[in-house]
DNA sequence: CTAAAAACCGCTTGTGCCTCGGTTTTTTAA
DNA sequence: TTAAAAAACCGAGGCACAAGCGGTTTTTAG
């Protein structure tokens, strides 16, 4: 008796290197066509437009894109923002390792802003006061 | 001709669910050998001793683990604390996505400090606080 | 020396992404 | 209206990697 194996992928919003290709030209116009996301993709990243149209599909139906038939060819736009994509899998990685301890969250806060220079703490602070304010407000 | 896919996995430090789970293991003993990791991971994650001792070795390869032959069977440690693979990969994902604009990344660190509380928040305030007072100290 | 336990080896399975050509459908141009 | 061009659609092969496990060899302990 072989056990079948347990769901793959742990972390729900990863994608591909192509498909984040895809997105990161979908973010710098309002909207393309397979077509000019192909003309879009960087050159040493070359692929088919069939391939394209197939990562193109498979982030329509992950919800990443939205198209709709204008004319003679679907229209695609990036339905989530890169910073909410990145909000979403900052979130899955975290729910992924956390251990319900804060102290485990803050500590590893501290390793990625570690890179940051001051003005940019200084930005993060503003925007916690920010968030701080928002809750009292609307409780 | 058939174009080789380009390296597929974007993410460097992704772990499957099992290795996620004997990481688990190590983080809550000083050490543990392949049966001990076995009788830890959850009934309903249950595995043979082959498969656990396949995926410790994957985790070795990779880094994750230490092993030392004690006597008879190894004796597996975790050789990276769990706030320390989260903060690798929540860097993974930040320099997967990031486009160098400061915004998109506290714009990211928003939309998870949604679900952090205010206690939650009034920390990572002080930390954020502490990390530039160590900053001014030594610049 | 022998039996048990662990390491070691190699194969299979499943999933996800990438790749693309061929076929069908739609659009446009003659 | 019809022919050619373009796009969608479909299916199939490839590769990488986690998971899974059994059989064989090595090591250890009794």
């Amino acid at each position: 008796m072989i056990k079948k194996r347990s769901s793959s992928n742990i972390l729900p919003n990863t994608l591909g290197e192509l498909e984040l290709g895809v997105m990161e030209a979908l973010w710098q116009a309002p909207s393309l066509d397979a077509k000019e996301v192909c003309e879009r993709i960087p050159r040493f990243r070359k692929s088919s437009l069939s391939t394209v149209q197939s990562t193109l599909e498979r982030l329509y139906r992950k919800g990443l894109v939205e198209r709709n038939k204008q004319g003679h060819a679907y229209q695609y736009i990036a339905s989530v923002s890169r910073a909410n994509l990145l909000g979403r899998m900052m979130g899955d990685v975290i729910h992924l390792l956390h251990d319900g301890r804060l102290e485990t969250i803050l500590s590893s806060f501290v390793n990625v802003a570690a890179d940051m220079d001051e003005r940019s703490l200084a930005e993060l602070e503003a925007l916690i006061a920010r968030k701080k304010q928002a809750r009292e407000d609307e409780p």
